[in-house]
Order: structure tokens, then sequence, then C-alpha cells
DNA sequence: TATATGTTGAA
DNA sequence: TCAACATAT
């Protein structure tokens, strides 16, 4: 039996591959609204879940192999639910890809438990990174803590280290198992974000193909202009497993011959974002911090973080008074997406200049983002308010209107989802004047940049040398 | 993956 | 006047 988490597909899937050589082989899927709701699951990516396990059970009756879903109340019953089944159908072995985060690892342990006492085998693989977590660690034995030293140590290493791509299962003889998703039928989904966010490997590879070529062309000059289609919006993909980040390197590879480093530039620049996303997901394996709500940095759980409702709505709401954050909160919250470049901005916005908990930002996004993966949005979220491994200086804040200016310089992207701000020319469209503002019925900045930008340099500061400030000394 | 501010020197 | 550069946060 394989048991599918977040790794819905049938290429590049070791767990698949491994268990198909070995015999016939049933498949299983469980799912609980509880744990989704729990882990902020959004809308979107509970869609493209729901969508992405339909086009699986196709995939997986091409090779003969019935997919049956489950629905259970949370963590805590998959273990039994696997049990049952595995009573059921007579189930020798169990097969599944491991995942990392603290939850997940402890379903993981508590399953293997359950099934080891039915008297049946488990085996585990790797499938959600490029080299096996843990295996990348500096001369003294320790985690890296900085992205250059791990790419670097992790380019070294990729030759013998990488994960081979799991190579394409033959199909096994029919076996006497339908496939049933029928509770899945009972799971209430917003079809909608699937015309956004089409379901299906084949949608996966066909968005991989086409953006390698824009990537070799344009990635690294278009890459941060919101306003332009310059990424390659594989992330929802690589969040529910539709396509690993190894089918992604590889194939990057092969366009670039084989350089990790240099070569295309543009290819070159994705690879780099490609091993962010690794150097995040070790960072989470070995710091159960991440996926506990607590800071890397552990002295900046001492910074008086405000809890300003109001001050929060407004910027989830996109009423802030700055365009370019605006837009991107409209973006995310319409579209279940956001720019890389504006997720920086917002955050350093809502953290640095709200100076509003990490933690609320870093929720609000996992309840939108149709690619919510927590390793990512943490790493990113840690990096912008500097509490995270090698963040973001504290004194290095973004100013969103110079950010605007230089990564949206004719305002394309802020007309396209802040329409009322349409007429606006180049210029004005990334700090209306008052007046401006008030006859386009927009709001008024909710903060003065410089000013609250320099009180959260100072609180940092005083919090790694705690001093007096100047201000307050006297002589 | 920064910004604000101040200095310098060419025009 | 302003680009180029240095520097502090």
């Amino acid at each position: 039996m394989v048991w599918f988490k977040r790794d819905l597909r049938v290429y590049d899937n070791p767990a698949l591959t491994e268990a198909m050589k070995e015999g016939p082989v049933i498949a299983v899927y469980v799912l609980s609204h509880e744990q989704w709701d729990k882990h902020d699951v959004s809308p979107a990516q509970r869609a493209l879940i729901v969508g992405q396990l339909h086009s699986l059970e196709k995939k997986l009756a091409e090779l003969n192999v019935p997919l049956l879903v489950k629905v259970g109340d949370c963590f805590d019953s998959v273990p039994g639910t696997l049990a049952r089944l595995i009573k059921e159908y007579s189930v020798t072995s169990l097969y599944f890809n491991r995942e990392y985060e603290v939850n997940e690892r402890r379903c993981e342990s508590a399953v293997e438990q359950s099934v080891k006492l039915l008297g049946a085998e488990v085996f585990a693989f790797h499938d959600a990174c490029m080299v096996v977590p843990g295996s990348v660690l500096s001369l003294k034995g320790e985690p890296y803590k900085v992205f250059s030293a791990f790419k670097k140590a992790f380019i070294a290493g990729y030759g013998f280290k990488a994960r081979p791509v799991a190579y394409f299962p033959g199909s096994q003889p029919v076996i006497d198992v339908s496939s049933d998703l029928t509770e899945l039928q009972c799971i209430g989904y917003d079809s909608e974000w699937l015309q956004q966010w089409p379901a299906g490997e084949a949608e996966a590879h066909d968005r991989l193909e086409r953006f390698m070529d824009v990537a070799s062309r344009d990635y690294k000059a278009t890459r941060d202009i919101p306003g332009v289609p310059g990424t390659s919006q594989l992330s929802p993909y690589l969040a529910v497993g539709a396509l690993s980040t190894t089918q992604c390197m590889t194939t990057a590879l092969m366009a670039n011959e084989g350089l990790l480093d240099g070569g295309n530039e543009g290819i070159a620049c994705w690879i780099n974002e490609l091993i962010w996303r690794e150097f995040y997901r070790h960072v989470l394996f070995h710091n159960p911090e991440v996926s506990m709500n607590q800071p890397l940095k552990k002295e900046t759980d001492l910074l008086p973080w405000r809890n300003d409702q109001a001050d929060f709505q407004r910027w989830c709401d996109g009423n802030t008074g700055f365009p370019i954050i605006d837009a991107a909160m409209k973006q995310l919250v319409t579209t279940g997406w956001m720019h890389n470049r504006l997720r920086m901005i917002t955050a350093m916005f809502l953290t640095k200049n709200l100076f509003i908990d990490w933690r609320l930002g870093e929720q609000f996004f996992m309840r939108h983002l149709v690619d919510g993966d927590l390793a990512s949005n943490n790493g990113g979220w840690q990096w912008c308010a500097s509490t995270g491994v090698d963040a973001a200086p504290y004194f290095r804040i973004f100013n969103p209107v110079s950010q605007s200016k230089r990564f949206d310089p004719d305002g394309t992207f802020i007309r396209k989802f802040l329409p009322q701000l349409a007429s606006l020319n180049a210029k004005d469209i990334h700090q209306p004047s008052l007046a401006q503002a008030k006859k386009l019925n927009y709001p008024e900045p909710m903060v003065n940049l410089s000013e609250s930008a320099g009180r959260t340099k100072l609180l940092f500061k005083n919090l790694t040398q705690p001093t007096v400030p100047d201000e307050v000394r006297v002589g």
C-alpha cells in the first residue's frame, strides 16, 4: 500500500515506484477538515488538492492502481484509518514519502508504530528535498545558517547526494480493488479556484516546459517586476506535490549544460530560487521551532510586537493607503497568489512599519495562498521580520514607495488591482497626494514611513545592545 | 533582495 | 545640479 500525502503525482514518486517493484499496490489518501483548519490551508489550496486527487486517480488507473480517499476527523485518526485498511486488504507493507513538519513527523511515527504492531513492514522515502535533509552540514557537522554557505555546500555535494528522479513504474496486473472517491465527494470546496489554478500533473509539466523557454531569456530581468508574468508560477504545484523540486532542477540543468551556477543567467537565477526553497526546508528539518510558532532568533520574542486588530485588518483588506501594498493584498486575496517581490514588501511593511507580530502575517498568508507551504512561508516571514536564520538585517527596511517606483515603474501592477487609481500618472500612482486620494476615495497613508521604520530600528537595536537611547540620555 | 543622508567633484 | 560614492542604521 502507498500512502499519499503532499506528493500527489505518479512521475518521480519514490514511494510509488519502490512499492510497485514489490507487488500489487493500492494507494490511499487520508484527509480531514480539522487538520486543514488547524494548518490554515487556504480555500484555493483545498480546491487544488481535491482537483489533484481526481487527476491522480486517473493517472493511477492507467497503472491499474486503485486510489482510496478516506476522510477522517484529524491527524490522530490517520493511524487508525490506515490500520483498518491494512487489515481489510491484508496489506504486508506500507510505503510513503517523508514530511518534515513536527505534526507530520509525529503522525508518521504513530503510523509506523501501529503498522508494525499489525506485523506489516514500513518503507519511507525522501521526495520533498533534492538532497536528504540533514545531509548538508558544515565541516563542524552543523547545519548552515547562512544561505550562501548552504548553497556552496549544496552545489559541491549535489553530484553524489542528489536524489535521482524516480523512474516511471510499469503498470501492474488488474487487481480486485477499485478506486473509491466517494468520501471525497462529501468534502466541501470552492471549485472556482480550479479555473485559476487547474489541477493535474500534465498542467504542472506544461507550465514547467513553457517557463523554461521564458526563463532562459527573461527571468533575470523580469522576475522582480510584478506587472510582468516573469516567474514560474509553479509554487502551487510544488506545494501539493504535483511536481517535485527534483523534476524542476533536472529540467533546469538540462537547459543549462548541467551547470548549477553560471551558464545561462536566467536559468542560474531560477536554480538559485530552487536552492532557497531547499534551504528553508532544511532549516525547518533542523529547527522544530519553525513548526511551533517560535522565532529562530529567540531574543526577538522579547520585542513588543503590536497586536493592533484594527491596523492588522487594514493591512489584510488592502486599505493601508500605500498603493503597492494594497494592490498586492488584493492580488493575494483574489488570486490566491502573490508575486515574491510583493510578499517581501508587504511582510516588511507589516512587521517593520506597523510593527505587528510576523506570525499574524504568516497565518494570513497561509489562509489565502494557493501555494501555502510552512517551510517557505515561514522562511520568508522570518527573513522579513529579521527573526530567522540569515534574516534581513533589521535596519534594512524596505520603503514601499521606493520599492513601488523601482519594481512597478509605470504602475502597471497597481492599476490592475486598484482600478480606482488607474487614472493617476506613473509619477503620482505610487503615492497619491491627499487631494488625489480624497477625490478617488482612496485611504490616506496609515503610517509615517520614516517615523515608524525609525522606531522599529531603535527597538531592534536596544534588543541587541540594551542601552539608554541617545534621545533620552541627559548631558 | 535597502534607505537616508552627507560628501565630493565634474559640469 | 547631480551622479557617484561613503557611511550609519
